[in-house]
DNA sequence: CCAGCGTATCTGTGATCACAGTTATGTAAT
DNA sequence: ATTACATAACTGTGATCACAGATACGCTGG
């Protein structure tokens, strides 16, 4: 426990590490268009640091292939066709599941409070039409349950992938859907973690993975 | 296709990424021991590069936690605890029985071939106690069914953690357990694949990554 | 007005240096 | 002989430069 603590302190304090940080919430949220482009100098410059840490941070984006990296040409937000965005929300739904299952009976009333008010704030950006502040209070509430499995590791590659699907969950939300047409309550997730009902914990969970295909199955079907 | 064959070249030809590879290899057959440091110069020097690739290369390493990094200190290979390898063993085995399950719709008579010749391999190494090549082709095995399921999220994910868990096997293949102790038999798994069962071959595939946490179950308990 | 081409500017990559913090070493004092 | 301490050798990290390949732009020719 200090042991993963510590290590989080010493990545705060490297400059490459802060930069990574600062890309990923921009990606998760959607502040980075799909197929927009990331360049080294440009990212030093707006950042205001050498050239260097932020070349480690691009890089680490690409290998979670948060980003696209080919030979001297630029870093860009890959644009993901239907069938690799249905790749990852199956292995979502599979790992998300399993994980939501364990948490089930680690949960705590305070967790219970705290997913409720997370649905609340949902709500409310919901009715704002803030689709930055929904997605990223919907990883919140997503990653809540993940880490009550106490599975770092499980919880680390579900965390990679909300990363290279927020892009495109954006760019969805923001461009191509109507967002009433959307499903997505919670609060029977909740319900049935109070009720310590493993098994419909994970069925819906399982299920709340899949309105991320449907935003785009009906629309294209490449 | 022809894209992720391009990508692939270019990897190929990034100084960074062959070290990276070479390290990985490494790792995966056990010819790196837990505990063991890297140093960014020695490496550098041991390959005739300068240090700039193989910090990329150790960097990614860390990145995906097959190796250790804290600030100002050297990388080494993680010691992992026994908890640690059951949590990462349990994720494989969800992914890896999720992935020969789609599978098994799509092996062909040549995979059929190709996994028994892996198969006789592996009981090859088996008998002349080659540990390394054991592993090695263990790895192939398992890699191959997995790529069957033509999902590269699933695949790329299920490599990360053979990276993790290969040291750790080879540590204790090479000097807890006697080898006599561990079953491996894959024919099972090749059998169900053969008969289209798709549910036994997941069953198997789920059972076979488990044997990784019976070496040291029996020994160590932290 | 448009196509073709050369050039200028952009891109990531590799190498090298400076620096600060860590680890190991060897010496001196008890 | 053992402990304490200074110091030397190591570690990763950040910055900067050189270079080659990719891209974009503008010019020149039709």
């Amino acid at each position: 426990m200090t042991q993963i603590a510590d290590i989080n302190k010493i990545q705060e304090e490297r400059l490459g590490h802060k930069i990574y940080l600062e890309l990923k919430k921009k990606l998760i949220v959607g502040e980075l268009m799909p197929g927009e482009g990331l360049s080294i100098r440009k990212v030093a410059e707006e950042y205001k640091v050498s050239a260097m840490p932020v070349r480690e941070a691009l890089r680490q984006l690409a290998i979670e292939q948060a980003l696209i990296s080919a030979a001297k040409k630029a870093y860009r937000v890959p644009d993901l066709t239907a069938g690799q965005a249905a790749d990852l929300f199956f292995v979502r739904s599979i790992l998300e599941g399993a994980a939501a299952e364990i948490a089930t009976a680690n949960a705590t009333k305070a967790d219970f409070k705290l997913l409720e008010k997370l649905i609340v704030g949902m709500n409310k950006y919901w009715q704002a039409k803030d689709a930055k502040s929904f997605l990223f209070t919907n990883y919140q509430f997503h990653s809540h349950i993940t880490s009550l499995s106490s599975n770092s590791a499980l919880q680390a590659m579900i965390d990679g992938i909300y990363l290279r699907t927020g892009p495109w969950l954006a760019h969805g939300i923001t461009e191509l859907v109507d967002l009433d047409a959307w499903k997505a309550d919670h609060s029977g997730i909740v319900n049935a973690l109070r009720a310590r009902d493993a098994k419909t914990v994970r069925r819906l969970v399982e299920e709340d993975a899949y309105w991320g295909v449907s935003i785009y199955s009906a629309i294209d079907n490449t």
